[in-house]
DNA sequence: TCTGGGGTCCTAGGACCC
DNA sequence: TCTGGGGTCCTAGGACCC
């Protein structure tokens, strides 16, 4: 049996790229994406990296620059980015017999399928050419016999203009050399207190860390870096996930556009998310029966009181009807609620999945009947999916929106709203 | 004035049981 | 005065990812 042979496909500056696709006019100009609410920088294009604009830079940080060097400003527009992604993984789906999706605009792809006549590059160099011919989107293609060196060689592939977007690290000497150049801090899965901790141990690139002892790093640290130390190594600890696996968790919390500060409202946002997350956990076919509700001031204004608190309560029986749901937010929202705050965010977490028809019966709800709610739930769910600005919702969840989002450069839904899309003319 | 949202996994520690 | 040991389950919190 042949050894395995992973890619990780990953599109540039994805939601930038996504920007540019139906402007043409920005083919040049440095473009950055802000994260809801327009609060920080989410994604730069290559321009916009090179003027040194950072990750997740608060954008009033850098008002000054965006003037100065007339960067596009675009709030984040999911909708369109996910029908793009989707594109680009159709394709890749159409390439490689086993494909994992593991975010919006990355994929790791099982090459051992492949044609034996087609080397790994090759393949590569197929992908690297074909992705942005039918979609727009530019991609680097990163192999390696681990999904960990298919990373890294894919952010070599990125980083390095030599490369022409395509890194293979099968082979032990190019290996070798490329992990003796990489920071241990770039690795997949170190982050920032571990890179510190195995730098203070003169551990500094991912070549020092494959050369460790794995027993060793297992017991500083855990059996999570062990596997990276192994998977540096070559040996595969982690494996490809085809399909996507049930959730464990539905979140849903935003920042508010403007701060909230009277129970009344904070009641109308929790309903909000807590009937947003039920919306979520039928579109998963689960249901939940733990529910956490937090709300909580701003974390950055010093001279601002500050409050945080959380509640979590279970359901006599698991639930996936929103208004179960939202009851019991309005319930934990009550036990939490503090007077005197100036709130910036809530957010409403489920967890506890079951099977909608596998539950352990509650002995004070012998009659319960399923079908008028999952009746009522999917009439609603039919109607809210169109993407047309209607919506039905529940009185509960007020009407009032002075709270809602701010997304002040919002482009147009180019791909997925009839009358957004382009005309030329 | 203005700093995202949505996930996963692992570990430690307490409760509880035999 | 003496006050085990080992197992499971649950939860909170930390670290990481995009």
């Amino acid at each position: 049996m042949s050894s395995p042979v992973f890619a990780l496909v990953d599109c540039n500056n994805f939601y930038a790229s996504c920007e540019r696709l139906f402007r043409p006019d920005l083919a040049s100009r440095p473009i950055i994406v802000l994260s809801n609410n327009d609060g920080c920088v989410v994604a730069r294009s290559r321009e916009a990296k090179a003027l040194g604009i950072g990750m997740g830079i608060p954008v009033f940080k850098i008002r000054q620059q965006i003037a100065q060097h007339r960067i596009a400003v675009f709030s984040s527009n999911y909708t369109f980015y996910a029908d793009m992604s989707a594109r680009v993984m159709r394709i890749l789906e159409q390439c490689a017999p086993r494909v994992e999706i593991y975010s919006i605009d990355e994929a790791f792809l099982d090459l051992d399928g492949l044609s034996t006549r087609t080397s790994p590059e090759d393949f590569g160099r197929h992908i690297h050419q074909m992705i942005p011919a039918w979609t727009g989107i530019p991609v680097c293609v990163g192999i390696g016999p681990t999904k960990t060196l298919a990373k890294l060689a894919n952010h070599t592939a990125k980083t390095d203009p030599d490369n022409a977007g395509v890194v293979n690290l099968c082979g032990p000497t190019r290996r070798r050399d490329a992990l003796a150049r990489y920071p241990v801090a770039e690795i997949w899965g170190i982050g920032r207190r571990l890179s510190r901790q195995l730098n203070a141990l003169g551990i500094e690139t991912a070549l020092d860390l494959a050369n460790t002892n794995p027993g060793q790093i297992r017991n500083l640290f855990s059996i999570v870096v062990e596997r990276t130390v192994h998977e540096l190594n070559g040996i595969p600890c982690i494996d490809l996930e085809v399909s996507a696996p049930i959730k464990q968790q539905i979140i849903c919390s935003r920042s508010f556009g403007t701060r909230i500060t009277g129970l009344p409202a904070m009641r109308a946002v929790v309903a909000r998310y807590a009937a947003r997350a039920a919306e979520k956990l039928r579109g998963e076919r689960r249901c939940a029966r733990s529910m956490t509700v937090f709300i909580r001031t701003g974390l950055f204004n010093e001279r601002e009181a500050q409050y945080s608190n959380g509640a979590t309560g279970h359901l006599a029986v698991p639930s996936d009807d929103s208004r179960a749901l939202t009851q019991q937010a309005l319930t934990l929202l009550d036990t939490i609620w503090r007077d005197g705050f100036r709130y910036a965010k809530a957010g409403v977490m489920l967890s506890d999945f079951h099977h909608p028809d596998q539950w352990q019966a509650d002995l004070f709800e012998i009659n319960r009947n399923r079908s008028h709610s999952e009746a009522l739930m999917s009439v609603i769910d039919r109607i809210n999916q169109k993407d047309d600005g209607s919506r039905v919702f529940f009185a509960r969840e007020g009407i009032g929106n002075g709270w809602t989002m701010r997304r002040d450069r919002l482009s147009p839904a180019y791909t997925t709203r009839w009358s957004d899309i382009p005309t030329v003319r």
